[in-house]
RNA sequence: GGCGGUGUAGCUCAGUUGGUUAGAGCACACGGUUCAUACCCGUGGCGUCACUGGUUCGAAUCCAGUCACCGCUACCA
C-alpha cells in the first residue's frame, strides 16, 4: 500500500567536470531519502542528470577538438558510473540535450510568453575598453571612490547595451515571493539561507534575460529561433522533465509526482532554486516544490574543496580505500548536513574504526559467532520472556525518531539514532554474558532470550543502515537468510520486534570492516 | 560599506523559553571481561562556554561594545 509520491532532486550537474567530493556528497544524501522513502512506502522519484548547454560548454569543446554535443556526450559516463559506483538509486536521469527536455524547455517557455511574462530587451553590462572585454557587474572591481574598475587591467569601465535578450519580469513577484516564503517557513532551509534569499529579495529583483542569441548551443526558443534558452532557464526545467511533464505517458506520473519534496543543492546555487524557480512556477501557475536544501560545502583543514584549488580527491580514491558503504556513511554522518564541514582521511578512518569496525561490523561478528558456537548456526526460539528487554525497548522507538530525522534530511541525527541501538546491542551481550549462560543446562533458556534478541536488533540495525549502506545491509540480511533489505516497503511494521523466525541459518562470513591502520593510509588530501 | 552567521573539552559539535557541580561522540589514561575484527564494558582527567562591561537573586544562554573567522550583496554554473 503506497503512501504516495515523494519526489527529489540533486542539481542538474553542469558537464563541465567531472562529479567530484561535493557533487558525490549532494547525490549521497538524495540517495539516502530516496531509499528510504522507498522502504518507508512512498513511490519516489528521484531526478539527476547534465546540464550541457551553454557558452561554457561549446568553448570547453572546441579545445577538446569535439562539438559540443559529442563533448557531452564522452562526459555521460563519467556521471553514470560514479553514480553506479556509489550505489545511486535515481529514477530519471535527464540530460538537458535530450529531446524531451527540449520540448519541456519549449512548451514551458512558450506558455510564459503567451501569459505575457516574457519581453525583449537589452542586458546592461559592463565593458572595458582596454581589455576589449565585457563584464558582469559581480566580476568588477570597484576603486576607492566607489567606481566600478575591470578586475583585470583595473581601469574604469563603462555601462554598455549587449546583445538584445527576452526577459522574464522577474520584478513582478518581489512581494508574491516574500508573501511566499513568509508562508511556507520550510521552502528555503536551512534557516540562514532563508535569510539571505529573503534579505536578497527585499533588496529589489531585476527581471532576468533568459535567452541569448550570440551562440546557439542551447534550446531555441520556440517564439524567437534566433534565441536559445540561457542554461539556467533551461536546466531547471530538468527537474519537469525528470517526472514526465513533457511526455504524454507519463502524465499521470507527473501529476503525482509534482509539487516535490525536496530539491537538493550547495548552497551556492540556492538563489536560482529559491528565487528565479519559484517566480518561474508562480508564472507557469505551477505549485511549488515543498523545501530547497541548500546544505554546505566539505571542507580540508577549512578551505572550500575544489577542483579549482587542484586539490581534489577524487570519489573514486576513497571508495577504494573505505568501499562504497564506509563513504557514504561517513559524508552523511559526520557532516551535519546544512552546515559546511571539515572532513580528512585521519577523521574518516576513526569513524570507520569506532562507528562501523568496532561497533556495527563487531557486533555482527560476535553475535554470529555466538549463534554458531552454542546453536548450531540457526537462530533460537526464544523463551516466551524474552520479549522483555532493553533491546525491545530502545527498538520500539526507532522508527518515530529515524524517520523524523530523515524527513527533515538529518542525515546525523538519524545514523546516530541507529548507532545508538547498536551500541546498545553491544552492552546488552556484555550484560547477559552468554558464555557464562552458556555453562549451564539450567540457563539455557537465557541464553535463547539473549542470543534471538540480539539477533533481532542486529535485523533491525541492518533495516535503517540500508539508505546509509546498502551493501552491508545487504550482505547482513544474506547472512541472517532473510531476503532483500530492499524489499521492504513498509520500515515501520518491518522492524516492530520479534520477527526474526527461529530456524533461520546464520552464517559468519567475513568481517563487514576490517580495521584500518591510519599509518597504512597512503592517500592525503592538502 | 549594508544585511546575516559563527566563536563551548585535544578533535567534531549539542546546549530548549536565563536556574542546581556545562554535555555527547571520537581521541587519551587506567581497570574489568573474553563471545567478537587488540573487540566490548566501566571509570577518569581536561573547559576563566572568544574578550570587556551591563541587566538579574542567578547568564554559555538576554543587552551593549571589542576582536577573529565566515556567508550573502544576481545572470560562469
Amino acid at each position: 500500500m503506497s503512501k504516495g509520491s515523494y519526489a527529489l532532486t540533486t542539481p542538474i550537474y553542469y558537464v563541465n567536470a567531472a562529479p567530484h567530493l561535493g557533487t558525490a556528497y549532494t547525490t549521497i544524501a538524495a540517495d539516502a531519502v530516496a531509499r528510504y522513502q522507498r522502504m518507508n512506502g512512498y513511490d519516489v522519484s528521484f531526478v539527476t542528470g547534465m546540464d550541457e548547454h551553454g557558452q561554457k560548454v561549446a568553448d570547453t569543446a572546441a579545445t577538446h577538438d569535439m562539438n559540443p554535443q559529442e563533448w557531452c556526450d564522452s562526459m555521460e559516463p563519467a556521471f553514470r558510473d560514479t553514480w553506479k559506483m556509489l550505489d545511486i538509486t535515481y529514477s530519471d536521469f535527464v540530460r538537458t540535450t535530450e529531446p524531451r527536455h527540449a520540448e519541456t524547455v519549449k512548451k514551458f517557455w512558450n506558455d510564459l510568453y503567451e501569459k505575457g511574462y516574457l519581453y525583449k530587451g537589452a542586458y546592461e553590462g559592463w565593458y572595458c575598453v582596454h581589455e576589449e572585454t565585457y563584464y558582469a557587474e559581480s566580476d568588477l572591481l570597484k576603486d576607492e571612490e566607489g567606481v566600478y574598475v575591470c578586475p583585470d587591467c583595473k581601469r574604469p569601465v563603462q555601462r554598455s547595451s549587449g546583445e538584445e535578450n527576452w526577459f522574464f519580469k522577474l520584478s513582478d513577484f518581489q512581494d508574491k515571493l516574500l508573501e511566499f516564503y513568509d508562508e511556507h517557513p520550510d521552502f528555503i532551509r536551512p534557516v540562514t539561507r532563508r535569510n539571505e534569499v529573503v534579505s536578497f529579495v527585499k533588496s529589489g529583483l531585476k527581471d532576468l534575460s533568459i535567452s541569448r542569441s550570440t551562440f546557439d548551443w542551447g534550446v531555441p526558443l520556440p517564439f524567437d529561433e534566433g534565441h536559445v534558452a540561457y542554461v539556467w532557464a533551461d536546466a531547471l526545467l530538468a527537474y519537469l522533465t525528470g517526472i514526465g511533464y513533457s511526455d504524454p505517458e507519463r502524465q499521470d506520473e507527473f501529476r503525482a509526482a509534482w509539487p516535490m519534496k525536496y530539491h537538493f543543492v550547495g548552497k551556492d546555487i540556492i538563489r536560482f532554486h529559491c528565487v528565479i524557480w519559484p517566480a518561474m512556477l508562480m508564472a507557469a501557475g505551477m505549485p511549488i516544490t515543498h523545501t530547497v536544501f541548500g546544505h554546505g560545502f566539505l571542507l580540508t583543514k577549512g578551505e572550500k574543496m575544489s577542483k579549482s584549488k587542484g586539490n581534489a580527491v577524487k570519489p573514486a580514491d576513497l571508495v577504494n580505500v573505505f568501499g562504497v558503504d564506509a563513504y557514504r556513511y561517513y559524508f552523511l554522518s559526520d557532516v551535519q548536513f546544512g552546515h559546511d564541514g571539515s572532513i580528512s582521511i585521519e577523521r574518516m578512518v576513526q569513524v570507520y574504526n569506532a562507528d562501523l569496525a568496532n561497533t556495527w561490523g563487531n557486533l555482527c561478528s560476535r553475535v554470529f559467532n555466538m549463534t554458531k558456537k552454542y546453536f548450531d548456526r540457526h537462530v533460537p526460539e526464544p523463551p516466551s520472556f524474552a520479549s522483555d528487554n532493553p533491546l525491545h525497548e530502545l527498538a520500539d522507538t526507532l522508527y518515530q525518531e529515524y524517520d523524523a530525522c530523515m524527513g527533515d534530511a538529518d542525515f546525523t541525527g538519524a545514523a546516530a539514532a541507529v548507532q545508538k541501538l547498536a551500541s546498545r546491542v553491544n552492552l546488552y551481550v556484555e550484560d547477559s554474558a552468554p558464555w557464562n549462560l552458556a555453562k549451564s543446562e539450567e540457563t539455557a533458556d537465557e541464553l535463547a532470550a539473549v542470543i534471538y534478541n540480539s539477533l533481532e536488533a542486529i535485523r533491525i540495525i541492518a533495516l535503517y543502515m540500508a539508505p546509509f549502506m546498502p551493501n552491508t545491509s545487504a550482505e547482513v540480511f544474506k547472512r541472517m537468510s532473510l531476503g532483500d533489505v530492499f524489499d521492504t516497503t513498509d520500515i515501520e511494521s518491518a522492524s516492530a520486534w520479534g520477527q526474526l523466525a527461529p530456524g533461520l541459518e546464520i552464517s559468519i562470513g567475513d568481517p563487514l570492516f576490517p580495521r584500518l591502520d591510519a599509518e597504512a593510509i597512503d592517500l592525503s588530501i592538502e
